[in-house]
This record gives structure tokens, C-alpha cells and sequence, in this order.
DNA sequence: AAATTAACTTGATTTGGATCAAGAGACCTT
DNA sequence: AAGGTCTCTTGATCCAAATCAAGTTAATTT
């Protein structure tokens, strides 16, 4: 898939036109990380924010005693970093670490802005992105405390499989991080507790590879996490 | 307070300048409703958001099997429905209602959107205040997760206690509707449960009064919460 | 390729909050 | 003001996930 492409199926970007995203996307590049690289430090200059082609990122700090705790971990299609965009301050607030090797689209902060202030339109299209957004995370919110440990990892994983297209006997399949804590981490749950969670899966069609997760039922799954979206306010 | 005053100390508006929002003020209007009376209704036309001013608001849906969910509930100095503002559909998701006798400031969306239409700098106010907020609501995500049933109350309670002037002893004191289980639904925890965490928050200075909550040793009860304020991206 | 290290899995135990249940208090009606 | 209803409180029990702990597997190093 190519630039464009990736950007516009970014909920973000979803409801702008072709035609500006190509614009948007000559002033973009792509660039690689390799595992463990960081993508920026806390109290950087913001002056990208960022979308996931391939691979996780994690968004960590550094605590008090010294330890790196997790804020965050993004995936494929995910975007991170907007809102240091629009910080006051201009910086990042957090590190950014690549977890496994990565392709990432830099989206330039100054090209934004531009085009924020010329074009009322697309300024409005993000508020209302944004502003949907905000309904994906409350959603989440409701998740964490309504569904059990199992639903929340399928439900993180139909969020991320993929049509295998190798294969073709229909599944679905998701590539995790070779630190599976990374992904617990995400999800709030304890790696021993993602483990277990896996097996309470299985009779919904979840099979667990070296690198990966395949999915085979992917109704059965859904049915299983019971999966309805809310529609939200504020 | 004034409208205007009100509106400056909601964090969407905490970036613009005095002059703009006393403008803005001039198109809002201030309204009363009763305990029980509905703001709006789910799939009503979303002319105005709102800031409350005085008392409780849920916002929740009917489900299929005919039984209010709760979807969330705001109490003063909050905004709520400006996401509406910038649906596509244009109408609310939801519907809304006060829990007590509410005032509310009441945003026309007109009027909003063609203040971010003209004025650039106002647009990418706005974007940095619902960015901002996305903090605010991710860091909701972790405290759920990370915070004992005490804690949750707690920082709660912090996030509404007001200077009580009367009694001139440097108490906090926290209006809450009669209701609790509105309350205990806003922290996502059982009644019994809100009701043993009161009980566990005796000893940072909590006591429990007739329609409010007293806050007398502020600085104990947030070292008990552990509020850190964690910056944010994405 | 063997050694070493790190992470995953599986089992046992603990715990915080939910659930079930009964009693006490507050609000509203008459 | 007394009765009735609704909610809050307090107690007992239950359950899911955390924690503690040991054993297994997988990756990396030498």
C-alpha cells in the first residue's frame, strides 16, 4: 500500500479528500527503525507526528526511580503524536521507542498547521476526527472495566488481524511483538493473565504460532468479545 | 460568576482570549432545569454543547431490552456534547438529563463554527484543547485500571471539592447528587463499593455530610491518591 | 552447538471488588 | 407527623485477576 493510501485510511485523516491527503503525503516520508531504536525522547521538538505502516511502538518515561514505565503502545494503522503537535509547549512529552522494527509515515508538523490555517475545511474535518477519536477511547474506557480479561484480548485482537492472503484458507492473523508484556501492557492486564487468556480462546478459533496469532473464526470471536459500538458524546 | 468567566475557566476554552469569549458569551445563553428534566434527546438535531455550571448531568442511552445505560456523567465546571458539534450526522448519539437542578451555559453551533471558520488561531485553540483532553481521558483509562476503588473516589472527590467560604475553615467541600449510584457509575464501581471507599478515605480527612462531602486535609488525601499528572501524545 | 539469559507457561495462593442479603436511614406522600 | 418507598450502609460470600513461584521454552552469546 503506498503512502496515500495509508494515510487515508488513518481514522484521522479518513474523511479528507484524495486529493489534499496526495498533497499532505509529498510533504510525508517513510522511514524505518530498527528494534529497540528510538523514534524521539521526551522533551523533544515536536516537529512530526506519526503514523504505524508496520511494526509496535512504545510511548514510555522514565520514573522518579528510574524506572521505564509504559504509557502507551501502538500498532499498524495506528496514529501517535498528533497532540504534541498542538502542545503549547511543542514538544514531546513522552520517548518513543521502536518495540519491534518498524515503517513509520512522518507527517510534518509545520505542513499541518499550514494547512489547518488555510483551509477551514480540513480544519474542521480534524476537529470532528479528533473529537470521534475521543469516542474510540471512552469506549475503551468501558472495555477495561466491563469485559473480562479474554474479551479484552480479542477484542485487541480482531482490532489487529489481517487478512492472510498467503494461504488462502480464509484466516486472519495478527503479528505481535516478541515481548508479549509489551502487549499486556497495552491491554492492562499481567502477562500470566494474557497467557491464560489465549487458552480460554482457543474454542473460538484462536491459535497461537511462533509470531504470531491466527485467527480462524473470526465470528465466533466477535460473538464471543460481544463487540457493539457505542455511538458517544464529548 | 459570569458566563464569560465560566467559560474561560472550562479547559476547551483556557487558551482563548477574554476578548473572544466574551463575544462568544454573547451568543450563549444561560438555562435552568429541574431535577429529571431531559437537555436533549438521542438523534436530536446538536445545536448547542454545554458547560455546567451548577449540579449533575448523565448522559445515557435506552438499550434494546429497554434498560437506561448510563453512559457517562459530568458535574460542574465540565463540558459535554461538543463532540456532537462537529458530528457529520449533526445530532446527538445520546441523550441527556439532569440528575439535579442543573444550570448550564448552552454553546450555539453555529455560532462556534463560524468563529473556527473565520479565525485560525481559534481552530487550532480548539485542536489543542480536545487534543489535551484526550490526555485527561487516556489518563481516566489508567487510573481505572491503576487505582484502588479508594483511589478512583479520591482523586474524584479532588477533581470537584471547591473552597467552602462560609465556615472559614479552609474546608473543601464536594455537592453531590442525592442519587450515588450516579456517582459510583461515573467511577465505573458498585454503591457498596463507593460506600467502603468513603469509608477507607476517613483517615486523609473525608467525612460524609448529609448532600455533600467534606475535604479537610486536601494535601493528605492527594498523596493518598498519588495524583501525578503524566504528559500525553496521541 | 552448548551455555546462558530472558520470557513464556502453568500451578498455587491471595486479594480487591462484585454479588447477595438484610438492616438502617432519608425522602416523599398523605 | 406517620407511613411507605427508595437508597444507603454493613455484613457474608464469591470470583476474576494479581501475585508468588517453579518449570519450560525460546532467543542470544560465546
Amino acid at each position: 500500500m503506498n503512502i496515500s493510501e495509508t494515510i487515508k485510511n488513518t481514522p484521522l485523516f479518513h474523511s479528507v479528500d484524495m486529493e489534499t491527503i496526495e498533497r499532505l503525503a509529498k510533504h510525508c516520508h517513510q522511514k524505518h527503525f530498527v528494534k529497540g531504536r528510538g523514534v524521539f525522547s521526551m522533551g523533544d521538538s515536536a516537529e512530526h507526528f506519526f503514523i504505524i505502516l508496520k511494526g509496535w511502538i512504545k510511548l514510555y518515561r522514565v520514573s522518579k526511580e528510574g524506572e521505564e514505565v509504559i504509557i502507551h503502545v501502538f500498532g499498524p494503522g495506528e496514529s501517535f503524536a498528533e497532540a504534541a503537535v498542538f502542545n503549547d509547549t511543542k514538544s514531546y512529552p513522552v520517548s518513543a521507542q521502536a518495540v519491534e522494527d518498524v515503517a513509520l509515515i512522518e507527517i510534518p508538523r509545520t505542513y499541518f498547521i499550514k494547512k489547518i490555517e488555510e483551509d477551514t475545511g480540513f480544519a474542521l474535518r480534524m476537529l470532528g476526527a479528533i473529537s470521534s477519536r475521543q469516542h474510540y477511547l471512552v469506549e475503551q474506557i468501558e472495555q477495561v472495566s466491563s469485559r473480562s480479561a479474554p474479551q479484552r484480548v480479542g477484542a485487541f485482537l480482531l482490532r489487529f488481524c489481517q487478512r492472510e492472503e498467503m494461504d488462502s484458507k480464509g484466516e486472519w492473523v495478527v503479528y505481535l511483538p516478541y515481548d508479549k508484556s509489551i502487549i499486556s501492557s497495552r491491554l492492562n492486564i499481567k502477562p500470566e493473565t494474557f497467557s491464560r487468556a489465549l487458552l480460554k480462546l482457543e474454542p473460538y478459533g484462536v491459535a497461537l504460532e511462533k509470531g504470531k496469532i491466527i485467527v480462524s473464526d473470526i465470528e465466533s470471536l466477535r460473538d464471543f468479545c460481544d463487540i457493539s459500538s457505542h455511538g458517544w458524546v464529548s
